[in-house]
DNA sequence: GAGATGACGGGCT
DNA sequence: AAGCCCGCCATCT
């Protein structure tokens, strides 16, 4: 990414960042939503595909963006899972024994919040 | 243009 | 309940 197109195409990322947007603070969604969200269901691994490409400083709250189980993906930077669940518990959110989310209690639904 | 990658999801064992 | 495998999609090399 270096040639032109990087700033001037609603990519799937911009996309992705503006659904990510709407998650409140102390809720969290999963990548499948997002995507389905984008009317794309099955997009769900291109969500964290882009989210992977999320540079520091953004407004993105891609901490609140959890795999199906409830649990944080992350597994790059040892540092990143911990921040993520550092910044969802100063939210409220609650991870049980297994660092593991409730989503039935924790699920975020947009369809819910009004577009 | 083709092959490989990845912050996933769902189903089966 | 937890783990393993396969399939999807957008992007990267």
């Amino acid at each position: 990414m270096s040639k032109s197109g990087e700033m001037n195409e609603p990519s799937f990322y911009e996309r992705v960042y503006d659904v990510v947007r709407r998650v409140p603070p102390g809720w969290v969604v999963t990548y499948g939503q997002v995507a389905a969200c984008l009317g794309a269901p099955r997009s769900s691994r291109a969500v964290g595909y882009a989210l992977r490409a999320l540079a520091a400083g953004n407004d993105v709250p891609w901490h609140r963006v959890v795999n199906h189980r409830g649990q944080i993906s992350l597994r790059y930077p040892t540092e990143s899972p911990m921040l993520q669940r550092l910044l969802l518990e100063d939210e409220g959110v609650r991870f049980d024994t297994q660092s593991r989310i409730d989503l039935t209690t924790y699920r975020w639904h947009p369809e819910e919040a009004g577009t």
